[in-house]
DNA sequence: CCTACGTTCTCTAGCGACTAGAGGAGCAAG
DNA sequence: CTTGCTCCTCTAGTCGCTAGAGAACGTAGG
């Protein structure tokens, strides 16, 4: 008995099993980040496996918050595994880079919002705390912002 | 002896002072941010500290994250100090909220990421774990994403 | 066979918040 | 009077989608 391989799939079959839109799928194909895939007598695209785990490291790495460019040169050195994976890695590094700065600035921001939002007085705006540190940067602990 | 208050300042100045680029500063007065201010004689927009004051707001109000529809709220409300706060409150409030959902998810990712990067033996890509977990979301330590 | 409804097709335009560049005019210093 | 900077308006581009129009296909029921 044959395993059950998903055989070709239409667009919105491949967009239920990977989570990713149907107008996307189309947009990936069309910036070329899938291939295109073969089409039904009626002109229908269906997906086979091969397509289903490409759509699959896309969404994932978007999901990793990796950019577009960066997708397209991680699924070139996946088409190419001769090579080293120094630029794999570099990607990675980077991404993860950019996640631990942003992660420090948001922290910083929480803090500055939370004094704005605790110094409330739920009065009128022209005892709001918030409003008031809003027009006066000074009135910050100086986050990095 | 008068104090040094900003006289009228041309956009650049007013781009200086502000730390908004010159044309997003044109860009808030299309959308109706910032008043349009009066102008020179040749037609170069001229900034007093009221024009700048508002632009400061809008500026740290973007540095903290709020959306354009937020800052035209909060400026209405700087405009009508007799109104209650509440709508300030709870506009920070979601911020704050956005901003804690966003850190939690980074700090998952930033898991995610070091767990690639540390288990990648910097070999071709055929053995890099950046490039397999990618394709195989199983691998990942099911953060959130 | 006809009809109804769901899916898919292509195409264009829009989102948010800017950013870039063209082509021209004003303005101050040498 | 020329050089070089700032400023003007205008259009178009960025990123990663998302929305909608209008038409064709596909399938299940009557």
């Amino acid at each position: 008995m044959p395993i059950d391989v998903p055989g070709d799939v239409p667009i919105g079959e491949a967009a239920r099993v990977s989570g990713v839109k149907v107008p996307t799928i189309r947009y990936y194909e069309e910036i070329g980040l899938l291939p295109e895939p073969p089409r039904s007598d009626g002109n229908r695209r269906l997906y086979g496996p091969a397509h289903l785990a490409r759509l699959a490291f896309i969404r994932h790495s978007r999901q990793l918050g990796f950019e577009i460019e960066a997708i397209r040169t991680l699924l070139d050195l996946q088409d190419n595994p001769g090579q080293p994976c120094s630029p794999a890695d570099s990607i990675a590094r980077r991404r993860l880079d950019e996640v631990e700065a942003r992660i420090a600035s948001l922290i910083a921001l929480k803090a500055e919002l939370e004094r704005m939002i605790d110094g409330c007085a739920h009065g009128s705006v022209a005892e709001c705390r918030v409003i008031d540190v809003l027009s006066d940067h000074g009135k910050c602990a100086h986050a990095d912002h």
